[in-house]
DNA sequence: AGGCTTTGACCCGAT
DNA sequence: GATCGGGTCAAAGCC
């Protein structure tokens, strides 16, 4: 192999779970909003440490559980799919059909999380696991690489099973749902090598593994099986089974390879579908991170439309020279050989081919929470060396925006912080039918925020205005939101079960974001001091 | 039989 | 030039 080869580009994604292979129908299907959905995924804050005293089912089934067919839209989401919710498992009839629709429909978000404050930072720290996404948008692209990247996170203490790489067995066994029966082995095995590609909706070949430096997961290389072309993917995976990590390299050449298989599992996740909607485009890593240290980085890559993908390009963000060095080491360390990347290598990590980019020109939802989201930046802020992910919401008008990053203490903890509140409702296309009964239900029978998570924090340059802590306990009005999964358990549990948070510290979540924020200042702050 | 995974060896750029 | 480490090759085995 020649270094040449390398500018085949580690960038492209294949949106999502597909791409990871991670596709066992039955447990991960996600469904992209634009998709109509016969049911509405549960929150990742559902994943909730319930209390004995409290009935996942009845939170499930109430207005404060808001089951968002955005959740299917999003990376995160997808990346997080193929998991059950124990907790709901075995606990009756009703709840069994419901499990079995999850399984069906849902992805899995284990979003279980317990506010702590460190460093100033209100954060979400996940009591399973966690993901952090970052977005390096590489290049543009003309060829048919249609894909796009989601990543999954499983969480397997959480749930009874986990997806995983379906090219492992043993992990498809593991997710089966013990005692309920559900889980179908022979269709799961059957569809192993086929989601292997209805997955990302391209057939991969593994060519290589490696235990690489630095880190105790293995990653394993891909190359995309169809005829010239060279399109090759890195997946790291835990130990336990989980992707860590995935990085895409290159442009496929070719459409998405016709996929026969109809089954319920793939009409649902329809990666492209979600993905377009999502508006991701051009390339982007993105990196999933959770608790375990799990690391999921992809570039993704956004292309002309082709085959069964529909893209919607965006506008794009991109850093220049300075900000290459506040670049995330993995962001770093997983520059592609696009065209336009060009970063230089930092850190033990051998980089062939520098790239700079550290754009993401795509429209994204980030954590689920129901909202567009567009990064506009990274970077690295004083106190935590991991790179801070910037998102902005997409929808005209509004100013909210959002980062999120790796707590500098605690790598397995997220600090999701958002700034300003919407102005609008959440993006229609992503709405279901069952998701706007959800949001009307909310709306009438409580006032806890419409948005499960409510507020990670809100906060300005001016200072910090809501924290968690409040939003759990005000009223909140319908659009308050840039909800974080791991908030929304908070507020959840705070309206349902008592103050599940009172025991929560916080502190002002430090948003240090240079100027361009600041003009969104007094916008926000009328929002603020009018609905606070 | 074909396709894929596994895995040790090898290649090669970086240090 | 030696060493390190990421990426790839390719034979063997599995399904």
């Amino acid at each position: 192999m020649t270094m040449g080869d390398y500018n085949s580009n580690w960038g492209t994604s294949e949106y999502n779970h597909h791409q990871l292979g991670l596709d066992v129908p039955k447990f991960k299907s996600v469904q992209p909003p634009s998709l109509p959905l016969s049911s509405s995924p549960p929150s990742p804050s559902s994943y909730l440490p319930f209390s004995s005293a409290f009935s996942p089912s009845e939170f499930f089934n109430s207005s404060l559980f808001l089951p968002s067919p955005n959740i299917f839209a999003s990376p995160t989401t997808e990346a997080l799919a193929a998991q059950t919710f124990n907790w709901r498992s075995g606990s009756g009839e009703e709840q069994q059909q419901r499990d079995k629709e999850d399984e069906k429909n849902y992805s899995d978000f284990s979003f279980q999380t317990q506010i702590q404050s460190s460093s100033g930072m209100l954060q979400v720290e996940p009591l399973k696991k966690q993901d952090i996404w970052k977005f390096n948008e590489p290049s543009k692209q003309t060829d048919y690489s249609s894909e796009r990247t989601a990543t999954k996170s499983e969480y397997p203490s959480i749930q009874s099973f986990s997806a995983e790489m379906t090219s492992d067995k043993s992990e498809l066994q593991s997710n089966s749902v013990p005692g309920s029966g559900r889980f179908d082995y022979a269709n799961a095995s059957q569809s192993v090598r086929e989601q292997k590609r209805s997955e990302d909706g391209f057939n991969w070949r593994k060519y290589g593994q490696k235990q690489v430096k630095g880190s105790e997961n293995p990653r394993s290389y891909y190359k995309c099986t169809h005829p010239n072309c060279s399109v090759k993917k890195k997946v790291e995976k835990s130990l336990d089974g989980q992707i860590t990590e995935i990085v895409y390299k290159g442009h496929h050449n070719h459409p998405k390879p016709q996929s026969t298989r109809r089954t319920s599992s793939q009409s649902i996740h329809q990666p492209s579908s979600s993905c377009t909607n999502s508006g991701i485009s051009d390339q982007s890593v993105v990196t999933l991170g959770n608790p375990q240290m799990d690391r999921f980085s992809m570039q993704e890559d956004s292309s002309a439309s082709v085959g069964e993908e529909e893209f919607e390009q965006t506008s794009q963000t991109s850093y220049s020279g300075g900000d290459e060095d506040n670049l995330g080491p993995e962001a770093k360390r997983w520059k592609g050989d696009n065209e336009n990347d060009d970063y230089s290598a930092s850190g033990s990590r051998t980089v062939r081919e520098p790239r700079v980019v550290v754009q993401t020109t795509s429209e994204i939802d980030i954590l689920d929470d129901g909202f567009r989201w567009r990064k506009y930046g990274q970077k690295v802020v004083k106190g935590n060396p991991n790179a801070r992910s910037y998102y902005k919401c997409t929808a005209p008008g509004c100013s909210v925006r959002k980062h999120v990053e790796r707590a500098a203490h605690d790598i397995k903890a997220v600090i999701t912080t958002y700034e300003g509140k919407h102005n609008h409702d959440v993006p229609a296309a992503r709405g279901s039918a069952s998701y706007n009964m959800n949001r009307n239900s909310l709306n009438n029978n409580i006032s806890a925020p419409i948005r499960p998570s409510a507020v990670n924090c809100y906060s300005n340059s001016s200072g910090f205005k809501n924290s968690l802590y409040n939003n759990t306990k005000l009223p909140a009005t319908r659009n308050q939101e840039s909800f974080n999964p791991g908030n929304f358990g908070q507020s959840a549990l705070n309206k349902s079960m008592g103050s599940y948070t009172d025991h929560a510290p916080y502190s002002h979540a430090t948003y240090s974001n240079a100027k361009d924020e600041k003009k969104d200042d007094s916008f926000l702050q009328s929002f603020l001091s009018k609905d606070f």
